[in-house]
RNA sequence: GCGGAUAUGGUGGAAUGGCAGACACGUUGGUCUUAGGAACCAAUGCGAGAGCGUGCAGGUUCAAGUCCUGUUAUCCGCACCA
């Protein structure tokens, strides 16, 4: 027995001394010294809800605490922070109910917070926190703000919100439940509001672009790139038939134009009302459009199963390019928001228009030829010529795509046009817990922005936020707020009282950690120039395509008027998969299914709760919590602590265990990178297992796995580094590097196969390659018992896996 | 509906096209013990066995959990939750 038998593993006292330890010490402050390779690890800054933390924070923050804490161990200066996305409809709506300003309840959860995640001994940089509400902080989001205005990025239009009807409040999406209110039951309908927009999609062209200069897992990228939805085709004009106007519309298959059929626009086109004289039976169009008015956009696409739709009698069209009358319908799958608000339909050779033209008995034209179009829509544009197309046949649906557009050009009757599904950003809420909208409005001069000068503008103190029964923000009953002077003329002026949505406040707040108490700009240049960009960005793939899109173009513009120093803020981006219930359900209350953070580390500690997240799963899959599962990691740290009880004195790694301890070591250090941290930890307890079986190890031994173990449970490895008398502290320790030479033996195990099946198992040296192993397999006494003498056709050899033979 | 992903023992999961089930959890048996929700040891995919086994149906290959085609189920997102 060695020297070193310290007794039972005791987490709590442990990790209540070293969080001290490096509290006092500073110890994860990055270095001022800018000559230093840098490396910013980014984790999403949690929202601080009145429930605490949830143990899915954890495992996005452990993750990125091992790659920080191994960086530093690899001579990086590393900048780690953290901070409060503390806007946001919850804490409001818990303001209203209990009548507590939202400012405290933000202060009370934030501290809530901040002690559960420094009780978890994340190595963050907690001098560069920063909170969205703090005015010191959305002042310069309120800048943004500005410099998007000036640019003309931020413009005002008409746009729908979910009203309820009965509680006479705008609704948020997640507040509408099966199309009525949440709390209420009551009908909600969409009403229109002139609310603030941003103009993403003026960036959607460089967002698109800039993917291909980063390191995103592909999922991120493809989910984005659907996200914006770049399409190309044509705009065209159809005539409507004995009037000037044409109803324009968008299609991605121009080449196809001779198989239109009818047109169908959306129910809120401006030509329903327009013509409304000349619809014969528009009493039946308005009842449908009243109906449309209901759904919400994802229900009209969903029920598209069956469609639905009423001709507009009395409106025809004409099809440009040949002349033809067609009838003209509204239908709610046709939707305002996207391309023209109008398409062309061609039954022939698109899915939707099939299934419509179908069930209204919509005459059917193909036009592009070799295919069968009786039971579907052919919709393949790779295969097939063209037909019944004029001047189009015989050409393949590239090239007439190619002819159609320069003939549309020619004609005047149409454009070729590239098209995004992003839609620009509504960037209004009719809210009190938000960054005010830094604008007023001026009966003379219009909407003019506030002088940077002023910045900040404060949130007034109120003491009632709830919307008033227009749908206004609760900061149109603060009249001494909303009544100022136009910054422009002088004259009297309203202030804009909606409010940011709290995308705002997270679009740019990784900028702020590289100088968070800058009174002067929102970071300094020096600052933004050695840290930007983040290195290493993770976070949940449910913010795939809103925050990490609107970081992105808010981060892009920035670089374009010369603010950031880098087009692009994330060099790297991951994803980590959602912690469900131990009944595999998303964690609720209401289905109380709920863990507490808490209870596990004061049951196990930090270490073990640590470890566990890392080591219950594919990272970036989703997974049910197992509190027993979290008690074998505990187990497994109970074991590493009692090595200590069979340390030998030797300084360097042994030669018994110098293979396992090299495996191990390239393992973990390649998994790690890979977020790969499940089997990073299996190797190590593979390891624990190999000493545990020789019943000794080297004072390197347990070193090495100290430093491996680190990263994951900093504590505990700090202890008994210390325990044992190693130099220093683990965390000064330099990242072990594999000796490849110690990895490998002199003989290998190999599977012998006979046509495909494993026959046995054979020993044979290492250092063979294909032909040799397969001469030396044909040699072996055992194997030619079971060729048997049977003749050998073929033999594949696999050297260090298996020898397949062919007989 | 659209976009993205996933499917392997009783459970969580391993597996550059090359020995399926590493590493754990759980379970069973044992040792020690006044005791065991402790520790340690052993067993543990199914099947008595030949064999069979990675959601389902096909295909490619000497070889498929892995590649291809189709299909089913589940999860995430869908723009005012964060």
């Amino acid at each position: 027995m060695s020297k070193y038998d310290f007794g039972a593993y005791n987490p709590a006292s442990i990790e209540k001394k070293w969080q001290k330890i490096w509290e006092d010490n500073a110890t994860f402050e990055p270095s001022p010294d800018h000559s230093k390779p840098k490396f910013y690890g980014l984790i999403e800054f949690p929202y601080p809800s009145g429930n605490g933390l949830h143990v899915g924070h954890p495992r996005s923050n452990t993750a990125m605490d091992i790659i920080c804490r191994k960086r530093r161990m690899e001579g990086y200066n590393v900048l780690f922070p953290i901070g409060w996305d503390a806007f946001g409809l919850p804490t409001e709506n818990f303001a209203i109910k209990n009548k507590i300003h939202p400012e405290i309840v933000t202060a009370n959860n934030i501290e809530r917070f901040r002690k559960q995640l420094k009780m978890l001994g994340f190595s963050f940089t907690w001098t560069s926190e920063v909170n969205t509400t703090d005015p010191a902080y959305y002042h310069w989001t309120q800048w943004i703000f500005l410099q998007l205005f000036k640019a003309g990025l931020a413009y005002k239009a008409e746009m729908p919100i979910n009203w309820c009807t009965s509680c006479k409040v705008g609704l948020a999406n997640e507040e509408v439940v099966n199309g009525v209110c949440e709390r209420c039951g009551g009908e909600v309908v969409r009403k229109v509001k002139s609310q603030w927009m941003l103009k993403i999609t003026e960036y959607a062209q460089k967002l698109i672009d800039g993917l291909d200069t980063v390191d995103f897992i592909e999922k991120v990228k493809i989910q984005q790139r659907n996200w914006i939805g770049k399409s190309t085709g044509a705009e065209v004009d159809f005539k409507i038939k004995d009037a000037d106007d044409s109803i324009r519309v968008y299609t991605t298959r121009p080449d196809t134009l001779f198989g239109a059929t009818y047109m169908v626009i959306s129910p809120e086109h401006k030509y329903i009302e327009k013509y409304k004289d000349r619809i014969t039976n528009y009493a039946e169009v308005e009842a449908y459009k009243d109906a449309a008015a209901k759904k919400s956009e994802f229900e009209r696409t969903e029920l598209a199963k069956e469609k639905t739709g009423v001709e507009l009698k009395g409106l025809t069209a004409i099809n440009p390019v040949n002349g033809k009358e067609i009838p003209v319908w509204t239908s709610d799958y046709v939707l305002s928001s996207y391309g023209t608000g109008a398409i062309m339909a061609v039954p022939a050779h698109d899915d939707r228009d099939f299934e419509f033209a179908k069930k209204f008995n919509i005459p059917i034209i193909q036009v592009v030829g070799g295919c069968d179009i009786t039971n579907a829509a052919f919709t393949d544009i790779n295969s097939g010529t063209m037909i019944n197309s004029g001047f189009l046949d015989g050409l393949s649906v590239t090239e007439a795509k190619k002819k159609i557009i320069s003939y549309l050009e020619e004609k005047g009757i149409g454009t070729g046009k590239v098209n995004y599904k992003l839609r620009d950003w509504v960037f209004s809420r009719q809210r009190y817990w938000g960054e005010p909208i830094p604008v007023v409005n001026c009966p003379k001069c219009g909407y003019v922005p506030l002088d940077e000068k002023d910045l900040p503008l404060l949130l007034p103190e109120i003491d009632n936020y709830v919307q008033t029964d227009s749908g206004e923000s609760p900061l149109v009953n603060v009249p001494e707020w909303v009544n100022t002077t136009c910054p422009c003329c002088g004259g009297p002026a309203k202030r804009e009282t909606d409010t940011m949505p709290q995308w705002a406040g997270s679009s740019w707040y990784f900028i702020r950690y590289t100088d968070p108490k800058n009174a002067n700009e929102l970071a300094s240049q020096e600052a933004m120039k050695y840290w930007l960009p983040v290195d290493w960005y993770n976070g949940g793939m449910e913010h795939t395509t809103l925050h990490l899109l609107y970081s992105r173009f808010w981060h892009k513009f920035l670089y374009d008027i010369g603010v950031v120093p880098c087009p692009e803020p994330y060099q790297k981006r991951t994803s980590h998969g959602m912690i469900l219930g131990e009944n595999g359900e998303k964690m609720s209350k209401s289905r109380g299914n709920v863990i507490n953070p808490d209870d596990i580390v004061n049951e196990i500690g930090a270490d073990a709760f640590r470890l566990y997240e890392m080591f219950m799963g594919a990272f970036d899959q989703p997974i049910p919590w197992s509190t027993d599962g979290a008690r074998g990691c505990y187990r497994f740290l109970e074991r590493v602590y009692k090595l200590m009880k069979f340390v030998t004195e030797e300084k360097e790694i042994s030669k018994q265990h110098e293979k396992s301890v090299n495996i191990a070591i390239k393992k973990v250090s390649e998994d790690y990178e890979k977020m790969k941290y499940n089997t990073a930890i299996a190797a190590m307890m593979g390891l624990v297992n190999d000493f545990y079986a020789a019943g000794t190890l080297s004072k390197g031994d347990l070193a090495t796995l100290l430093k491996l173990l680190y990263p994951v449970c900093p504590h505990m490895t700090e202890e008994m580094w210390q325990l044992v008398e190693l130099p220093g502290m683990v965390h000064e320790a330099k990242w072990p590097e594999c000796d490849e030479s110690k990895t490998v033996s002199q003989e290998v195990e190999i599977a012998i196969q006979i046509l495909g099946k494993i026959k046995a198992r054979i020993n044979v040296p290492t250092s063979l390659d294909r032909n040799q192993l397969a001469e030396y397999v044909l040699e072996n006494d055992e194997v030619k018992a079971l060729i048997d003498g049977r003749a050998v056709r073929k033999v594949i050899a696999v050297p260090g896996s298996l020898v397949n033979i062919i007989i």
